[in-house]
DNA sequence: ACAATATTTCAAATATATTTGAAATACTTA
DNA sequence: TAAGTATTTCAAATATATTTGAAATATTGT
């Protein structure tokens, strides 16, 4: 399955930027006639370069900052007031509140007023993620 | 449980920025004494804040980006040389460098040198990671 | 050796994300 | 009603990430 049709729709020397119909652009394709690939792996990577990815990514982001991560891990023990963030965290109530704000876009948490508390909690979206995350188990290599 | 300490160790009204031992901070606590909460929930959320996430963090950040997404699925397919997503990605060879070195450095990906053709392989790690989070249910509620 | 090619690297330009501090809001207590 | 408090919002400042294009590198075929 490794030899594949590429070679046989090239065009004669001398034509400069051809169509190449196992890549099925419009435009001269870049992938040198030289490199070998079956034109199934091909169709199969060029349908996965359209798929929408955007919420994935979305999330992803929101998940991949050391305050919101560790927002999600205290919520997961208890419901909290800002607060608690601003004291155990060393930080002002504007900064918490971006990060919260984020979270809560993402809707991996919510909150509710309780007096002139804010008590956030974690959604239950919330806490699949921060489970899904736990579950990977992280060994970056070097220092990165 | 619900009712804590905090109450019990208040200094005497008129004593400002007073230090309070449930939060065991040497600044004045900042948590107003009407916040209930126990001390237990407290100090467990104080110990969650010193652990260290930066390696989650590090991974989540090289995966929550489109294009890098979209190289380790489409690394899951085949092994694949640059060239091939210089052309589906619509992409600068340079710009595709960048992303790929991220994806080596955070270890998800690895490549060797074949003649002129530099081929990308997904690593044990970035197939695990890219299980994990394909396992991750995204639904993100409104746009973000 | 030479020219062509596939890729990386680098620095500058751009874009995006985060932090900061001041002002606004909304609730509570006096 | 006024004053205090917990929190958000906003805009400016800063920091970080990404894109871009030109130049460098390494390999191949001639």
């Amino acid at each position: 399955m490794r030899m594949d049709e590429r070679e046989k729709v090239r065009k004669p020397a001398g034509v400069k930027n051809r169509l190449s119909a196992s890549c099925g652009q419009e435009n001269p394709c870049k992938i040198p006639p030289s490199y070998r690939i079956s034109s199934e792996a091909l169709e199969k990577v060029k349908g996965l370069m359209h798929e929408d990815v955007s919420d994935t990514v979305a999330i992803l982001k929101v998940l991949s900052d050391p305050m919101r991560l560790r927002i999600l891990k205290a919520l997961r023990i208890e419901d909290l007031c800002v607060c608690v963030f601003v004291e155990l965290m060393n930080c002002e109530y504007s900064k918490l509140s971006y990060h919260l704000k984020l979270l809560k876009e993402a809707g991996l948490v919510d909150c509710t007023k309780e007096g002139n508390f804010l008590i956030y909690r974690l959604t239950e979206l919330g806490g699949k993620m921060l489970d899904s995350v736990e579950k990977m188990h992280f060994s970056v290599p070097s220092s990165i």
